[in-house]
DNA sequence: GCCGTTTTCGGCCCGACTGTTTTCAGTCG
């Protein structure tokens, strides 16, 4: 099995962190971090581009000295530069640089100086007082470093972007009527969509003077305040999550979005295009020497480097500047793109809705179609349907489709794919349905062959139209089951087979970079927000973003499509 | 270690906050 990019990437960054610990030249450090980054983020296999002989040097941030450190893990599967630095440097030492406070500097020097190698170490040395008395540390430091022992154990905590959603909204709804306050909006990776977070930017302008910060800090959910200043404090809730406020002048708030929006990988690049063009990016504007172009709105930012507007779920890093570049950014699906939704429940099993109210939902969010999906008879915990009440209820889908205008309720099922790889009902029954959601719900501990062959397997049935929730995780909670991704993906597409993107804010399954995939792939997907409420329905957008972050048109969603075309999409054999 | 439509040398994203300093280094985002 080749050696995967993410794989190579690692490798770089610990070099580069250890390096970082010796003293090592920064910026050969930063070269070796830009090179990982360029690494992870590439789309083809560099194992595979070396095996062929081609020119890596090509890729950013990748030059001969690189390109052949690449090659040589390629082919002997190790790395001797590594190698050699972890023979003089513990390799635990980067447990240390995770501690709050702690970069390369303060780890070098608790290493040089106390011998500390590890976490325990440093537990031990910090309470007999030791770290106090170092260079460049003193108590405060040294109370910080054990407070943040404590909670290494509890580990970094992302919160679902759903669960975000409400807290900021308390937040924002606390500083609103705060005097002078203007605009309001959080950045970061939440203002990218990023299926999770770990924290919430929010950026504030105010006209004259404003007490904000004063208000910000007392906020009721505030368990500790981080850090205090006039343009930007921190605070941790009582549910451990950490809040930035930034404020700043209304002539910065597009410079600021931008700069606050992220991430980090992208915010470099563009900042590393602003200096070749002999300008200056910062939070604060766009600068020609001394004089200030730009910065009251963020596409003026974009605008300034000759760049069209790049939207936030673009903004990982991923090649999106290039392609701004060559003015071959995707045109993104967009919530109104939507025409219907195809992965639903009611009453009849898990959902707490009936068949109308589902449907007049559905009606008022504009859309043409909805498919009615209910499990099938494996899914006993929530009442799945056996042959007999699945035809009773296709009875009374067509009975309402007689009295509905505006919206067309599909017959559909979420059918179980068996272990051995067969549907969980007959196919006599599944075909007289518009359409099969098919998924996985038992045995998620296969091997990755044997599940990627029980899900090839299923396809094979040409009553098989839709692969849901594809890799069964839930974020936080359950890690995908072992599979080829793909090879499914392949699989897929050769049997007019497609994928959904489950709306879900727990799934979100595809994640963004199986979005990706599923592009470069050309199998085609559907976004479904699995509803089993009326509500539910209302988390397409959820689905939407995911997909946008994973460069997806239109065109590669078919519940874009009106009806007639989508049936026809779904049409097997 | 990478990079170049001013450059093959001399740059490399940039500012805020904290703690340890006595004018600033380290860390963070």
């Amino acid at each position: 099995m080749a050696i995967s990019n993410s794989e190579i990437a690692d490798l770089f960054d610990e070099l580069a962190d250890l390096l970082d610990i010796e003293g090592e030249n920064p910026y050969r450090v930063r070269a070796y971090r830009n090179a990982a980054r360029t690494i992870r983020s590439q789309p083809r296999s560099l194992a595979e581009m070396v095996e062929a002989g081609e020119d890596l040097t090509r890729l950013p941030g990748i030059g001969t000295a690189i390109a052949q450190k690449i090659a040589t893990i390629v082919k002997s599967g190790r790395f001797p530069q590594l190698e050699e630095v972890l023979a003089r440097t513990p390799p635990t030492l980067v447990q240390l640089l995770r501690i709050e406070g702690l970069g390369p500097k303060r780890v070098k020097t608790l290493f040089r100086l106390l011998n500390i190698r590890n976490l325990e170490d440093l537990e031990r040395a910090a309470r007999q007082g030791k770290v106090r008395q170092l260079p460049g540390f003193g108590p405060k430091t040294e109370a910080l470093i054990l407070k943040h022992l404590d909670q290494a154990a509890g580990q970094e905590k992302r919160f679902l972007r759903f669960e975000a959603e409400g807290i900021a909204n308390a937040l924002l709804d606390h500083l609103r009527s705060t005097p002078g306050v203007d605009r309001m909006v959080v950045a970061g990776s939440f203002r990218r969509w990023r299926e999770t977070v770990g924290d919430l930017d929010i950026l504030v302008t105010v006209r004259g003077e404003s007490p904000v910060m004063d208000r910000f800090v007392r906020y009721p959910g505030v368990s500790e305040v981080l850090s205090h200043g006039t343009t930007r404090s921190s605070i941790r809730l009582g549910n451990g999550m950490d809040v930035d406020l930034r404020v700043v002048p209304q002539e910065s708030f597009g410079a600021a979005l931008q700069y606050f929006t992220g991430s980090k990988a992208h915010n470099i690049e563009i900042r590393t295009l602003a200096v070749k063009q002999g300008l200056k990016i910062n939070e604060y504007g766009v600068f020609r020497g001394e004089e200030r172009v730009a910065g009251e709105r963020e596409e003026e930012v974009y605008a300034c480097l000759g760049l069209p507007f790049i939207v936030p779920e673009l903004r990982e890093g991923r090649g999106e500047v290039a392609a701004a570049l060559d003015h071959r950014l995707p045109k993104l699906v967009e919530l109104k793109d939507i025409r219907g939704d195809l992965h639903c429940h009611t009453q009849e099993t898990d959902g707490i809705d009936t068949l109308e109210t589902m449907a007049q939902a559905a009606r008022r969010l504009g859309y043409e179609y909805l498919a009615i999906t209910e499990h099938s008879r494996r899914v006993t915990v929530a009442r799945g349907l056996d042959e007999k009440r699945l035809r009773a209820q296709m009875e009374r889908i067509d009975a309402l489709n007689e009295t509905l205008s505006g919206i067309t309720l599909l017959k559909g099922i979420e059918v179980d794919i068996l272990e051995d790889g067969r549907l969980d009902l007959p196919d006599h029954i599944l075909k007289e349905l518009d359409l099969t959601v098919c998924s996985v719900h038992y045995q998620f501990n296969l091997s990755e062959r044997k599940q990627t062959e029980r899900i090839l397997r299923a396809m094979d049935n040409p009553y098989f139209n839709i692969l849901a929730h594809p890799s069964g995780r839930l974020i936080n909670k359950r890690p995908p089951y072992a599979v080829d991704m793909e090879k499914i993906m392949r699989g897929a597409r050769e049997r007019g087979c497609v994928l959904e993107i489950n709306a879900q804010p727990e799934r979100l399954d595809l994640d963004d970079e199986h979005c990706l995939m599923a592009r470069n792939i050309g199998v085609k997907l559907v976004i479904s927000t699995d509803a089993h409420s009326a509500l539910d329905l209302g988390l397409m957008r959820y689905g939407v973003a995911q997909a946008r972050r994973g460069w997806l048109e239109s065109g590669h969603i078919l519940n874009t499509l009106p009806l007639g075309q989508l049936l026809a999409q779904l049409k097997r054999r």
